[in-house]
Parts: structure tokens; C-alpha cells; sequence
DNA sequence: ATAAGCTTCGAAAACGTTTGCGTGTTGAAA
DNA sequence: TTTCAACACGCAAACGTTTTCGAAGCTTAT
């Protein structure tokens, strides 16, 4: 077992200074030509590969981005680590996940933990708990540190820095206006608790979109589900009590959920029942029926998030403080679960 | 905006030297009770927190472990991740993801990347053409310069180093013995090219259970999938020129696909047709009908896998040498897809 | 032969820590 | 008054780089 060799021992090798052995190296034309040759033949030999570590102390930069989400089993996330991912890897940097488990706490420690010269910048998406609690201390002082943050999905306005969202307030507006367009009136929503911001703002448009076609905002075809619930006996009642011409799920769950207790009501999808979903995961595309559902590209977001942010990093030092929101378009999926 | 305090700040600013203050933010006893006070409360003040990439440098160790995946999207992958963040974060770790995208290069380049000292272990499971090549020179090499790895699902025998499998064998063997058992004679498979480890195995338990039963082992049943291959016409000829009695796969899609088209052909799951999937993923569960199949237990994976890379690290030194493989056991879910 | 100008290299600082050891000061004991 | 601990603190090295600057040694021109 050979450990990784350093310029000082190939400097202490060859009789040279370490000096002279890191500038051969970067083919500085201060060393000589036959020296340069010398040292570069034996620190390939010797495999020499400069230390990270080292180079991170120095240049006061590390090269990695730290992204914090709240589950990685959720598609929608890991499509978005993937999406970072990729442009960093082009960009030369490394990327750190960790997972709050929409914890707030776990957010702070995980903050507080990389922001002493860890990493050079964070992409997040805010947890449930934190939303919950609007508290983002921890953001705002990583954020005063000089450290880029750029937040997606789940963000708030409290925080001024680099976003990336898609306009869920339009989607589901599009989502429910195609539903109306098929002629449907009776149409249900599933959505999340209020301080999920995303779910309060497709719940928003399918308000919208509702009143926009004069049709009655009915509540008890509004079914807003706390994280914890056993859901599946609500959407059941749901589907049970109000004879439903369609059903928008701001989720891939509460969708397939809804299409599994139609089919045991012996309630025909699509022809009976229209349901729209929200996210293209695996599970819209291999249900069956397959899932119509609004698309966010998650790819698209991730990269788009790690590009604000690298760009911000590389631009360096002149402090833009001109944070922009980059709003990624959504796409309507038509499958077999709509008419 | 206040960049980071270091020691040397907090020194100059308390007009003593850098190491006092060091002592005292640990509390050494060399230093008075007096100073000690004084620079805690400054450094309080300050909110200081030591520089990690100093610390890194000074110890040699990182506490970041870095996992290489050949997808993240792929659910099984992800919650291998989940697992794994979870004892590292226990064990005051940090977790580097580097997705491989089933390409032998990525895998090369971001091993030798990282293995300059930014992290202290790997994790990996093989990507598929590093399988095809069986070119592991570069695992070789980071093991050599004293390095851990821990390998896990797709391993090789050809490397020596900590591992955590399922026993595909006994799994595939288990699976088709429970279609055997239900009277079942004509069991297709639907599984990889053999030079994807676990696929192979797998084939190899489902051959073993059919002679074990002196049932004939029919090549035409076996399905052989390339990766770049659209399946779905080969899974129909399948389905359409045998008249099966029940069909395992080797993974989530090919089971939800078998199903997809067995609707298609107007053949009913399960009354006609039993279908077993591999890995217990979303599409598993949330299919219609659901699909039994054998559940890896991917937290339980990921998790154990840190453990055996943390527990090498910490132990350090003393070069065991004796590298072991844990076995996670695997389990059959019944659902909806057999009978 | 000497000054000037290259070429070629090394010393040292810097990044931010930790820590063994040396040193100066104090107080008390002799 | 001298001596010697104990106490409180600073120096400096180390981790592995990069880079500025200075200093040799050599060649060339005067």
C-alpha cells in the first residue's frame, strides 16, 4: 500500500525544492526544460495528484455545492439532484446531499455543519417544518456570511437570494382550465395543508381557474391532507359522497391513490372519472390507467439552480445582491387517466 | 455581510496569541479561568466555527464519505442513499453523491477525482459497462493507496474489499419456488444481459428452482433484455407466444410493463396470469393490480454499508485485511399480482 | 575584467487549525 | 534574598499547496 505521494517528498526524491517541483509541474517556464522533464516523469510515475484539501485551504474555494432536500425517495428530488448534478460535474464541482427529512432542525444542523468553508454554496428546497415554523435564520445568516444560496420548489419570499420555481399557481390553473375545457364541472381538488407553499399555490389556481368559468368554489370538494393522515379512507369518502366528474391530485400519491379507490367503487377512469395529477414520475407513467399530469421537469430545475449558482460563484466579488427568480415552464402530460 | 472569524481574528482582535485562543475555545486547562472566559464569550459573540477545511487538512480525514451510484432515479438507489445518509449523519459524516450513469468513464473520473483526499471512503455499486469492461483497475488503485470501499448490489469478485449484497440467488430461487408451489408450470423470466451481475444471479436462482422441480427449463420462456432495447414489443411476443401460467421479473419495469401489456392482451392479472417483480419500489406498490415481489431492503442496505465504511475508518491502522460480505435478507411482498 | 542581464532555482508566506514545548512571571518556601 | 514550582501564555511546526520575491550562477557586452 503506497499512500498518495506529495511535492515535498518528490522535491526531498529528486534533490529540489517543493518550489520548484509544483511549478514543474504547472510547466512554469522559471524551471528548465530538462528539470521540468525530470520532475514530470517522476511525479506521473509516482501518480502525484495534488491534494484537494490543500488546494481548498488555499484557494478558499472547495468546488463543492451542498444540496439539501427534503427526501430523496421522492422522484420529483432525486430528478433534481440529477439535474445539479450534471452541470456541476461539467463545471468541475462536486455535490453534497443531504436530506432534512422535513425536519426543520435537521435543516439548521445540516447548515450550520457545511457553512465553515465546506462548501461554496447551497441549493435547497425548504421542509415541511421550516415552512411550517417560518423561521430561516439559519438561511439568512449563511446568506450574510457571503455564502450563495440558491432555494427551488419550496421557497419563500421571506428570503431574498437566487430561486428557481415553476409557476404552480399557473400549472394548476392549466391543469383545471383543461378540465373544465372537456366540460367537466364537478371537479374535485387533493391538495396538502396550506403551508406547503407549492400546494398552496395549485390550490390557488385551481380556484382560480374555477371562478374564472363562473363555477362554484365548493369546499367539501376540496381535500386538504395533513402529512401524517391515512388519507385513503378521505379520498374514499370523497369519491363516495359527491359524484365527481374529475379529480386535479397536486401529487403523484394522492392521484394514483385516487385512481385505486375508483376502481374499487367500480368507478370507470377515464370514462367516468377524469384525474389529473401533478409531478411526472415513474408512477404517472407506469400506472394504469398511465396518469395525465402537469410535468415539472426536475432535470431542467436542478441544472437551471446549480447554473445560478456557479454562475454566482464564478462571477465572484461583485456582489450583483441582483437575485433573480428563474421560472421554469411546466408542461401538461395527457395519459389515460383523462378523457 | 461578515465573512467568517478565524482564530487568527479573534487573536489579533483579543491581542493574544493564536494558540491561547485555540486552548481556550477547548478548554485547556493552560489557560486561566479569566482569558478563558473572555475569548469564549468573544468567539460566542462572533459566532465562531472552526474552518473544516483546515481541520481536514490538519487530520487527514475529511469526515465526508462519498457514494457512486450508476442512477439516482432509480428508487432503490435512492433509498440505498437515504440509508446511508443516515448513519453518516449519525456518525457526524457527510455524504457525496457521484452518479456514474452507467458509464465506465464517469466512474473512473470521479473516483480518481475524489481520491486526493477529499473524502475518506467510497461506496459504490457498479455501473453496468464497468461490469461489461470488467476493467476495475481504478477500484484497485484507491484500495491500494489505503482508501476503503465498500461495494454493494452490483459488486465483483475481482475486487477484495467490504461488501453488502442480497442473496440473488436465493432470492430469485425463492420467488420462482413460490410460483411453483401455487401449481404453477410455465413461469417465464424476464430478466438482464448476464453481464449485469445481479441479473444474472438472478437467472441463475430462477434456473435452479425449475430443476430443482424437474420442470423443463425452456430457453424461449427466458427474455434476455439489453439495456438500450425497446422492450416492450420482445415482453409482448413473450406474452402473446407462450401461454403462460406466470411471469417473474427482474426488476419493477419489467414487471409493470408485463402488466401493462397483459391488459393490453386482454389477459387478467392474476387470474390468468401471476406476476412476480424484484426491488419493492413505488411502482410496486402503487400499480394496479399491486405487484408482488421480493423487497431488498435499500435503507437497510445503504445503512449497513456505512456502517462497515465508517466502522474501517474509525478503526483505523490496524489493517485488518479481513474483509467481509454482509448478507441483507430479502423478503417476498404479496400483493395484488399473484394469486 | 566588470557590470548588466538572463536563466534557474529556493525561501518564505499564506490558507486556518492543533499541539508539544519553551519561556516568562508569579508566589511561596528555604 | 535566593530558589523553585506552578501557572499562563506564546512559538513554531505540521498538514499540502501556490506564488512572490530574491538570489545565485551564468552569459554577454563594454
Amino acid at each position: 500500500m503506497k499512500r498518495k505521494v506529495t511535492l515535498k517528498q518528490i522535491a526531498k526524491e529528486l534533490d529540489v525544492s517543493i518550489s520548484t517541483v509544483s511549478k514543474s509541474l504547472k510547466n512554469s517556464l522559471e524551471i528548465s526544460e530538462d528539470t521540468r522533464q525530470k520532475i514530470q516523469a517522476f511525479a506521473k510515475l509516482y501518480n502525484y495528484k495534488p491534494n484537494n484539501i490543500a488546494l481548498s485551504l488555499k484557494n478558499r474555494k472547495t468546488k463543492t455545492i451542498c444540496i439539501i432536500i427534503p427526501e430523496i425517495i421522492h422522484h420529483f428530488f432525486a430528478t433534481v439532484i440529477s439535474g445539479v448534478e450534471n452541470v456541476a460535474n461539467e463545471n468541475g464541482y462536486n455535490v453534497l446531499v443531504c436530506l432534512s427529512d422535513e425536519s426543520f432542525d435537521k435543516e439548521v444542523i445540516n447548515m450550520e455543519m457545511l457553512a465553515n468553508g465546506s462548501i461554496d454554496g447551497f441549493i435547497m428546497s425548504l421542509s415541511k417544518e421550516t415552512q411550517q415554523k417560518k423561521d430561516f435564520h439559519h438561511i439568512v445568516e449563511v446568506i450574510n456570511q457571503g455564502m450563495p444560496v440558491v432555494m427551488f420548489d419550496r421557497v419563500t419570499n421571506d428570503i431574498l437570494c437566487d430561486k428557481v420555481i415553476i409557476d404552480d399557481n399557473l400549472a394548476a390553473f392549466n391543469a383545471t382550465q383543461f378540465l373544465i375545457d372537456k366540460g367537466f364541472k364537478k371537479i374535485a381538488l387533493i391538495t396538502t395543508v396550506d403551508y406547503v407553499s407549492v400546494g398552496k399555490l395549485r390550490t390557488q389556481g385551481y380556484v382560480k381557474a374555477l371562478k374564472n368559468n363562473d363555477i362554484n368554489v365548493d369546499e367539501s370538494l376540496i381535500l386538504k391532507i395533513e402529512d401524517t393522515e391515512n388519507f385513503e379512507p378521505l379520498i374514499e369518502d370523497l369519491l363516495t359522497n359527491n359524484n365527481l366528474d374529475a379529480v386535479f391530485a397536486v401529487n403523484e400519491i394522492f392521484a394514483v391513490t385516487a385512481i385505486k379507490i375508483a376502481r374499487k367503487l367500480n368507478i370507470k377512469v377515464p370514462e367516468e372519472l377524469s384525474i389529473i395529477g401533478f409531478t411526472d414520475g415513474i408512477i404517472s407513467k407506469y400506472s394504469t390507467p398511465s396518469i395525465s399530469t402537469v410535468s415539472q421537469n426536475g432535470i431542467k430545475m436542478g441544472g437551471k439552480a446549480a447554473k445560478m449558482l456557479i454562475e454566482r460563484l464564478e462571477s465572484e466579488e461583485e456582489e450583483d445582491e441582483q437575485y433573480s427568480t428563474e421560472v421554469i415552464e411546466t408542461e401538461l402530460v395527457e395519459r389515460e387517466s383523462t378523457l
